[in-house]
DNA sequence: GTGGTCTAGACCACC
DNA sequence: GTGGTCTAGACCACT
């Protein structure tokens, strides 16, 4: 369920962290649903306990997960925001994207068919 | 003409290069103009001249400046490509973000908005 | 296994260069082979680490290596092509050698003549 | 006559000793003909003076040329070997190329095809 | 004066 | 421990 690329330039526990996001928002993870404890998760993984611990305790201080001592880590319960959440980050970014567009001469127009074209072809794949 | 951010997470040396395309795309600085040396912009910035040194050579090595032991760092010449360059990046990370949109329920008519507000509030800006 | 010549007027980041290359094409650095840290290197050929750096980070803009911070440098793996690479370098430069021979006035026949000394000698050394 | 590429990487004087070089070797400069003074050619030339008396030194030195006090710079007398003085750096770094290519697994029989290449080339050019 | 290379030593993020 | 960035100060070749 969860895959890591060590060759990605993006930190490990930050791709942990992205992918159990994505699970959530997609569905596949529910409220109250128990992940992997961050032993078996490293040992599936290779990877350090340590970096499953960082990727735990941030997922945790965002508020998509939360852990009981020796129980383990479930899925938060307030978690309808968290689509929104990324939304916004993404709106943010893509508000930057813009605005640098924008200033190297890019049209309104061309932008607008660089959307058409995305969608049209992420809604037939 | 050149400034830094030492807040920002970007490294000092990207920040020089990314400030130096911008003011060749803008036309600010023309085909064979001279750049300050790699000392004087370095007093000017209170920046070590080796971290301008990298900055300079990487600039060489993407083709936008050239530079001559004991004569100094000019503009490249065949420098009219860089605008379309950085427009065809910025696309594809577009692109990308388009389609982490999409994935998560966003509509077509919703990014379009964002597209002209902020395309408003530029060109009144 | 990697060895410097200080007396060698090439810097000692390119004679690193082209010394990990030559070990890559030879066969004795495979695909996703770790090269040592960048520390490692530097105390045993007494150099400073910072040339190292610049080493390894040249050799993963050219993608004969990849780097993961935390984890250590390894042996990229699309290498195949640096042999066929560096032999259509080599034939360029050639290329211009021959050419400003025959404007000297050698003849094919000397320039043969050489061909097979030097591989007489190279086969049997 | 003399031409001068700034964006070469080779310093100005070594160019001004190889163009010089190439004028008596091809006869266009004969035995005891004058040279360009050292103001004239770097008035011409728009470079420092420094520089062209740089080239004109290492050409004595050389015995390409011979300067006389108040009088100016004339092409030695002792020019023969001058064409067979660049034959043999060339085949030198010839053979070393040659025995890269030969450790890189290219075949003598590759090699002389390059050189047949080369040659057909040249001559109907 | 210029760019290019190198050393010595430091701090950061990451594993 | 690892790679990545930065500072301070030095030397070199070249103009």
């Amino acid at each position: 369920m969860i895959t890591i690329d060590y060759k990605d330039r993006k930190p490990i526990y930050e791709q942990l962290i992205d992918n159990v996001k994505e699970l959530v928002v997609k569905g596949v993870l529910k409220r109250d649903d128990q992940l992997p404890s961050v032993r078996q998760l490293a040992t599936n993984l290779a990877i350090n306990p340590n970096t499953i611990q960082k990727a735990y305790t941030e997922l945790e201080r965002q508020g998509v997960i939360y852990s009981l001592k020796g129980r383990g880590s479930f899925v938060a319960s307030n978690i309808i925001d968290l689509r929104e959440q990324q939304v916004a980050e993404l709106n943010q970014t893509l508000a930057k994207l813009l605005a640098e567009l924008f200033h190297l001469g890019v049209s309104k127009e061309q932008i607008i068919t660089v959307v058409e074209t995305i969608y049209r072809e992420e809604q037939t794949s």
